[in-house]
This record gives C-alpha cells, sequence and structure tokens, in this order.
RNA sequence: GGCCCGUUCGUCUAAGGGUUAGGACACCACCCUUUCACGGUGGUGAUACGAGUUCGAAUCUCGUACGGGCUACCA
C-alpha cells in the first residue's frame, strides 16, 4: 500500500494522465504547456497518456477546434496514446458522448444527501444573488450572493420542497438541475503535486451545479466521473481550477472514495507582459499566442500561431518546457527525448511565469543552428518556393541552407538570408556604394570579370586569392572592394562571406551580377 | 468584498540555514569579422517590505504590500 497522498509519484497504480481540452478556440501557450507537462510525466513512468475532449457546453462548441487540437499535438509531438483519433479501451474520449452516463452518478448522490435537486428559474437566481443582505445590498456583481449554504433552505429544492412536491416535478419533466450540497463546516484539504498542502473550508464553497437542464454534466461532475472511468493516477490541469478543487475532492469522496483519487497537479499559469496571458497580447506585442495559426469561424479574425511564424517544434516545446521547469543544472537546450528523462513534478515552479518572446526566438535560434541541414530542406524548400523563388538543383539548396542556418532566428528569414542565391537582387543598395566609388575601383571589377572568365577554378578560395591579388596590383585595399562586391551580388549589407556567395552562385552568375551593377550606377 | 495561490537581476531561473547570491535571454563594451550574424571576453543588474526564530535567514514563522486566479446551468 503505498502513501498515496504523501509521495509525489507512487508507482502502485499504472501512469495514466489525460489531457482535457474544450473544443472552443485555439490552444495557447499555457494549454500547450499543460499538456507538454502531463505528456512527460507520462512517458517518463511509461504510462499512457490519453485526450479527453470536454464538450459538455454545447453553446461554447466552436466548429474545427477538436481537429486543430489533434493538429497542435501532432506538430509538437505530443501524439496521444488514446483519444478519439487514436482509439483506446476507455472511450468514448468526448464527453458529449458520455452524456447518459454521468446522471446515474448525480441521481446517487441525491440519494446519498450529497446533492438535491434545485428547480430554481434564472431569473430566481438572478433575484437571489442581488437581494439585499445583511451587509447590505450586494450591488457589485463580484460582491453577488452565491448559492451556497446560507441560503439554499430559502431557495425552490427538493430541500425546501416536500416530497412529494419534488416527485411531481420531476414526473412532469420541470426543468432542473442537480446541485451539490456543500457542508457546512468542514475542512478540505489535499496535496498538490506542484504546491503541497491546501486546504479550504467547505462553507465558503456554494453549491455548484452538477448537472446540467439539459442533462449534461457539468465540468465538475464530468472530471470526476471520467478520471475515475478513464483510472486516472495523475491529473494536471490548471492553476484556475483551484478554487474548485474542493468541490471534485468531495466528488471523489462521496462517489468513489478518496483512495481511489488521482493526484492532483495545479499547473501555474502563463503570463503576458501585462498579466494573464490573452490572445489580444499577440497582435498587441507582436508575438504568437497560440501554437498554430487559428481562424474563429464566426468572427474570421486570424490568430497566428508559432508554427506559422516560423518556429520548429523541437524549439517550441524545449521553450515551454523551460517556462516553469528547469533540471537544477545549466542545460537549457533539450531534446524531447532529454525532457522525458529529466522531467520532474519536484522541479516545476509553483509561481506564474511571465512569457519573454526574446528567449523564445533564442530557443529558436539555437535550435535551428543545432538541427542538421536535412531536418531543415523541407520547411525551408516550402518556404522559398511560396516566396517565388525556384532551384533546380537540389544540391545548390543543402549548401546554401548550410551557410545561412546560423544567421537564421525565425524559419521566414531564409527567405531574406538566401533570395539572392535563386534569383538577381531587384534592387541594389548603390547609395552604400556611391560615396566612396571611383575610377581605380571601375577599373578594379573591369579587371575582375576578365580574370574570372579566364578562372578555370571556381571556388571560394580562388576567388578571394584572385580579388585579393588584383586588388594588390592596383594598389587597393581589398576591404574597400568587398563591400561593393557584396552590394553586386547580394544587394544589400546582409548575408555569409562574399567568396562563398560567389562560389555558389557561380562564375556566370557573378559576372552578371558585376556587370549589372555598372549599369545601375 | 470573500476565498485560494504566488513573490530572487527587466525576463526565465539556481542556491532546500553559512556562496563575493550562480546561469541564460535582453542590454552595454571590447575582440573576431573590412557586410550582417555566429562565436569569444567582460560589464550593468535581484532576494518586495517589516517583525520574529537562530551564533547565522533568499531559505523557517507571522504580518503587510503587491501580483494572479476563482467567486456561471463556461471550461
Amino acid at each position: 500500500m503505498c502513501l498515496h497522498q504523501l509521495s509525489l509519484h507512487p508507482m502502485c497504480k499504472k501512469v495514466r494522465v489525460r489531457f482535457a481540452p474544450s473544443p472552443t478556440g485555439g490552444l495557447h501557450l499555457g494549454g500547450v504547456r499543460t499538456v507538454l507537462y502531463t505528456y512527460l510525466f507520462a512517458k517518463k513512468y511509461g504510462g499512457d497518456f490519453l485526450v479527453r475532449i470536454e464538450d459538455t457546453d454545447q453553446s461554447r462548441y466552436v466548429q474545427g477546434a477538436e481537429e486543430y487540437i489533434f493538429d497542435t499535438l501532432r506538430w509538437c509531438g505530443l501524439e496521444p496514446d488514446e483519444s478519439v483519433q487514436h482509439g483506446g479501451a476507455y472511450g468514448p474520449y468526448r464527453q458529449s458522448e458520455r452524456k447518459a452516463s454521468y446522471r446515474q452518478y448525480a441521481e446517487q448522490l441525491v440519494k446519498d444527501g450529497h446533492a438535491y435537486y434545485a428547480f430554481d428559474t434564472p431569473e430566481e437566481l438572478e433575484k437571489m444573488r442581488h437581494a439585499p443582505t445583511a451587509i447590505g445590498v450586494k450591488s457589485e456583481q463580484n460582491h453577488s450572493q452565491q448559492y451556497d449554504h446560507t441560503i439554499r433552505m430559502k431557495m425552490r429544492n427538493s430541500l425546501t420542497l416536500p416530497a412529494n412536491e419534488t416527485q411531481k416535478l420531476l414526473a412532469e419533466n420541470t426543468k432542473h438541475v442537480i446541485r451539490i450540497k456543500m457542508p457546512a463546516n468542514e475542512t478540505v484539504s489535499f496535496t498538490d503535486m506542484i504546491r503541497g498542502e491546501v486546504s479550504f473550508e467547505t462553507s465558503l464553497v456554494d453549491d455548484k451545479v452538477l448537472l446540467k437542464a439539459d442533462g449534461m454534466p457539468t465540468y465538475h461532475l464530468a472530471v470526476v466521473v471520467d478520471d475515475y472511468l478513464m483510472k486516472i493516477s495523475h491529473a494536471f490541469r490548471g492553476e484556475e481550477w483551484l478554487p474548485s478543487a474542493p468541490v471534485h475532492i468531495l466528488l471523489w469522496k462521496y462517489l468513489f472514495g478518496l483512495n481511489e483519487m488521482p493526484q492532483w497537479a495545479h499547473l501555474p499559469l502563463i503570463l503576458g507582459p501585462n498579466g494573464k496571458l490573452s490572445k489580444r497580447d499577440g497582435a498587441k506585442y507582436g508575438f504568437p499566442v497560440f501554437a498554430m495559426n487559428w481562424t474563429d469561424p464566426k468572427t474570421n479574425e486570424l490568430i497566428e500561431g508559432f508554427k506559422e511564424k516560423g518556429f520548429l517544434p523541437e524549439a517550441f516545446i524545449n521553450l515551454l518546457a523551460l517556462l516553469g521547469w528547469n533540471d537544477g543544472g545549466e542545460q537549457e537546450i533539450f531534446t524531447k527525448q532529454e525532457l522525458v528523462e529529466k522531467f520532474s513534478m519536484e522541479r516545476v515552479h509553483s509561481a506564474g511565469a511571465k512569457f519573454d518572446y526574446e528567449k523564445a526566438k533564442w530557443f529558436n535560434h539555437e535550435w535551428i543552428k543545432k538541427s542538421g541541414v536535412g531536418s531543415l530542406k523541407s520547411e525551408v524548400s516550402v518556404l522559398l518556393t511560396n516566396n517565388g523563388l525556384t532551384f533546380a538543383d537540389d544540391n545548390l539548396l543543402d549548401k546554401v541552407i548550410g551557410l545561412v542556418k546560423d544567421r537564421c532566428t525565425l524559419l521566414p528569414d531564409f527567405v531574406q538570408q538566401s533570395s539572392f542565391f535563386f534569383k538577381a537582387p531587384d534592387t541594389l543598395d548603390v547609395d552604400a556604394v556611391k560615396p566612396k566609388w571611383n575610377d581605380a575601383k571601375k577599373l578594379f571589377f573591369a579587371q575582375l570579370i576578365l580574370n574570372y572568365e579566364l578562372s578555370a577554378d571556381w571556388n571560394s578560395h580562388t576567388i578571394e586569392n584572385n580579388f585579393k591579388e588584383i586588388a594588390a596590383v592596383n594598389e587597393l585595399k581589398p576591404g574597400e572592394l568587398m563591400l561593393p562586391f557584396r552590394i553586386m551580388l547580394v544587394g544589400g549589407k546582409f548575408g555569409p562571406g562574399v567568396f562563398e556567395i560567389a562560389e555558389l552562385l557561380g562564375k556566370e552568375e557573378t559576372i552578371k551580377r558585376i556587370s549589372f551593377f555598372f549599369k545601375q550606377l
């Protein structure tokens, strides 16, 4: 028998964890980090990772959101073992399809005296919230009266109505909900994997609705029932759920027993520059908030994603992992495999972390540098093609990627950094050359063309040696000639070494571009 | 308002009673490079505040302040 509440990862139970998103829109940083940690935990302990779609609120259902979630997980490399798409022995994995199973648990709670039927209409509830109390009129929304033990006996429910009246209302199919009956005076405490012991007074928690009038469970009931039925051993979720944890713990106690309850881990939130990270922050501060592009089907509003911004998935999960976790050493670049091996809940921070886009870009840059040409090729090739750049020679693309990848932070940088290899620049930054341009230099380049035309070898070394020899003959400093040369080949003041560029461009094209420059002056 | 969680350089973090409080991003300077980067070297920069416990506190306790979350028939 293990000490379920005390040990951080008791392995007496098969590790089974779930990511349980609502299909209501794009997946933001915080959501992806939650899946990441869940996934890492599962893989580290050889457990199962499943995805359960929490679509109990039909009014919030958004077309395409579910597909988006799986696309995102696939891109991140966080493939579930069980889900709507992957199958599994504990389905269905969509809560709307499990609707039938919830009611019996709610009814059981009523039978055991832990819950009750409530027939209050929306109008009655509204009236209750704003009713005058001993403290005065609760006008402000955030001061409103909760449906709790102080008021439940004044409302219309199976606690206040005669039994036969309740039966009659139920028999007539009167709209009703089932609410948990929170004990008036109990302390509920549990050990969170991240925060340690946390406790709540039940008298301060309201009688949450468990089963809605449409027969669907609320999150509170569904999460407990499904975690039980799916044999979840460790339940990860965002910190925003902490305040309702006592409700869930009580439900576990009443329904299945605390010994069966998974261990909870409430992950800290990821903050934006001004507090809570919102999807608006993206547009406001110029960084993505969602994992991948998301277009709201109703408003057609596009929220940019890390993928489309040019992040590598390896970099994305790496930076997310380090936002609130570290291995204790000074290593910051981790492969997914290393993360699986080194991840530990003990080292997850309890404080929320503010997202820093500059650091995020640094991670991506590191990953681009680290990545081999082969693994970057398909992405880069698509990017170039989309920008109207064509390349007949596959070999050339390999060489170009190898040459410029160290100076690319985001994938689209490859376009700017390498377009001139595939297409002569449209405009040349002649202003950078003009002020110091003179006949001596003009003569130099004329001689250079002749030299290159006769040159048998064409590689960066011979190109450079010949360049310098002619400069020496003309008593010119090579340094003063390299900038003009760069402008001729590239169009601007950027790119790798000029002689390497010339090599890849080839003799003919190099000469062509020098000649073209003369016409521009 | 109430409840809960949190607080080390601007940002992410290390240090689990004894360190000149360490690293990374960003920033600055220098070197390398006669482009821009990469790289290298160095620098600026933090324990929110106040009490207590202790020979000794970033670390333990309490209070205050500040930040965040929740307070729906949403998750």
